[in-house]
DNA sequence: AATAATTATTTCGATATCAAATTACTTTAT
DNA sequence: ATAAAGTAATTTGATATCGAAATAATTATT
């Protein structure tokens, strides 16, 4: 990354290229997390698609459902990668389709018994995963960290 | 973000979900960052692929040349792809595949006159929108931010 | 000098994504 | 009631990615 920077301040001395060592490292924390994150999932033969879904369901309680349109927006995805994605999980028997019995055109998407608990086991996992990815950072620092990124933008 | 904390302590009691929401944090700025700087590059008709082999190369300074399988490491990512990328782009007129002189199974990519010029002006607005990301930190927060990232994992 | 191993790039096959089009159904307005 | 507009999910078509295989050229070994 430093000698990025040098690169720049030798091509372009007018631009100050500081900003790009805040933001890249901002970017590559994020890339790190994401590894991890990714590497822990992979041991249930799952990728971010299929953990979205998954732990976005877990979260809404035992037995609750969320339409495939919901379950998109939530994830800031289009329709038709959830569709993809959801063909994939009721493949594997993660979860199940049942249809809207108020709205013909609606479907409720449900974890089956298998995937709660294949979301129960993944949630714990994940977030150990994470408190690992930080563990260096005490209390305060966690804090300021948060503090810190939510003033970005 | 809350609510979602909320939802997985009324689920699992058991579970300390607080590192869900430092790294949701990292995760979000992140996100936020991209867009930004999409938001940037969709001005002049190009996207990450394209951006980052530009400003590789403009970095390198005026004239210099890097081989496609250099570029495809550089930016960690598959040399086919890279392959993908340099098709648009020399499209495009932007850069240019010369036969390496010295290995005639190796290409040298270069920018052209067009390429160079809009990397010139494409790391400005770049830099001016990381610059405006971060605004809102001081100079100190800035460092603290960095040293705090540099943590993770 | 011949052969084997390595390296550079491209092509191919598979997958994930989005946007647009499609089908089916519901809600709103006339 | 009927037509129009809106909504839900899927299908289709295009693109970007990766990994593996193919092609071509170089370097190392015997």
């Amino acid at each position: 990354m430093d000698s990025i920077l040098a690169q720049w301040r030798r091509e372009r001395p007018d631009i100050d290229p500081s900003p790009m060592a805040v933001c890249g490292e901002i970017w590559r924390a994020g890339e790190r997390l994401r590894q991890e994150v990714l590497a822990n999932l992979v041991q249930y033969s799952l990728d971010f698609a299929g953990f979205d879904v998954l732990l976005t369901l877990r979260r809404q309680g035992k037995g609750e459902t969320l339409s495939p349109s919901a379950l998109a927006k939530d994830m800031m995805l289009s329709t038709s990668a959830m569709t993809n994605r959801l063909d994939r999980l009721e493949k594997r028997g993660l979860v199940l389709r049942a249809s809207d019995p108020l709205d013909r055109r609606g479907l409720k998407i449900a974890l089956t018994e298998e995937g709660f608990s294949l979301a129960n086991e993944i949630v714990g996992s994940h977030v150990r995963t994470e408190e690992n990815m930080i563990s260096a950072l005490t209390e305060i620092e966690r804090d300021q960290l948060r503090s810190l990124l939510a003033k970005i933008r």
